[in-house]
DNA sequence: ACTCTTTAGTTGACACTGTCTACTCAGGGG
DNA sequence: CCCCTGAGTAGACAGTGTCAACTAAAGAGT
């Protein structure tokens, strides 16, 4: 349990960075406020002259994990062919979730602090849906009975729940409590992305 | 807040019961003992003489949880093909969560408890995966360079994947970030299903 | 120079919580 | 009759989020 003696300058991003190393080594049920004004060497209620409460802590701390995770798939290899460049996305998002299990899990892992209270949070989470959007929307519609947005929608949360899911098998406790190995894992990445690609390419000839 | 007058008479369960409640309504971490407690009309301490701490508390009811998502699962329409019989599993997957957001996200949504603390609770777990597992083994093995155990497991992991994503993506937080409406919603299952099944067919000729 | 207001930070309280420990009190063998 | 065990009670303790009142410092306006 560190004390710093020197306050630190910038006090809203030090109770941030601060809180996510408590929940980092304690978990998020552990975070207090008031540990964090501790270890910062200040009063108990200084963190509330910046952050209303409790969960606004948190709600900038799941938008700045938000950030993170946009920027890491923003800055994934492009590819011209959309499928490809789709593929490389999945990749791209389930490295991020097992690269960062405790920031993906801040974000579709724990109940959110209620997002119409922190609407900033909510804005920088749809960007980063939104890059996931726009790769689907590049593949062009799938199917002629619907219109291409909503289409494109559907196929993104498509795309989403899958590898949503497989991040959250991989690293959920759910997955202790299967007791995977780590060989099954690896291979499990491969294999659920290239089950997407052949669910995503038109069928020949079924109707939907 | 009602306050019982007569004492149950099967404490243990009553408490559970009354936990679940208050989780329903006030959200998991609103839940306390001591109200759970002042509830059922016991002293403050009573519960602690069945239940050795919160989170064992917590490990029954997901345990609970996990029984009646076994159960609805079991009891779904059974179908003589196995793609057929695997997607009604899907259907009824998708259904229990929309029916019962509360209990899964107890199981799939929240941090659990450790569950080495518990092993009931893994127990009651493992067994309801076991159900999808064996819904998949049924359709044979997909892949000839793989055993057929390990082929089964990743089939039964990549179904799992999107199905508990879909659940997750409807009713998560998340969701409520991006403000889907109910249309969307119910095209989704549909959509998803779908392409569940034709992610699942063998692919014509296209190495893995 | 003198106020006046804002801002960051402090201190003290309050009502909670989980959990520890010690108590009561009923029943049921020995 | 004693004693033990199990269920329930009561009191305390440290820790929590948050409310309210206070201090100190820094500008802004006159």
């Amino acid at each position: 349990m560190p004390v710093r003696k020197t306050k630190p300058a910038d006090l809203p991003d030090a109770c941030v960075r601060e809180a996510l190393a408590i929940i980092e080594t304690s978990g998020v049920e552990r975070l207090s406020l008031r540990d964090v004004a501790r270890r910062l060497g200040v009063s108990h209620q200084a963190p509330y002259k910046h952050f209303p409460s409790r969960d606004h802590i948190l709600a900038e701390i799941v938008a700045r994990a938000f950030d993170a995770f946009a920027r890491h798939l923003d800055s994934r290899p492009r590819h011209n062919d959309p499928y490809e460049d789709l593929r490389e996305m999945g990749v791209a998002y389930v490295a991020y979730a097992r690269a960062h299990p405790l920031q993906y899990r801040l974000m579709f892992g724990t109940p959110l602090p209620d997002p119409h209270q922190h609407p900033d949070m909510m804005r920088r989470a749809q960007h980063a849906f939104s890059l996931l959007n726009d790769a689907i929307a590049r593949l062009g519609p799938q199917e002629v009975d619907r219109s291409a947005d909503q289409a494109t929608t559907l196929d993104a949360l498509y795309v989403w729940s899958t590898v949503h899911g497989l991040a959250s098998v991989l690293q959920t406790d759910a997955a202790k409590t299967l007791e995977l190995d780590a060989e099954v894992s690896d291979a499990l990445v491969q294999h659920v992305i290239a089950r997407i690609g052949t669910g995503l390419r038109p069928p020949p000839a079924s109707p939907d």
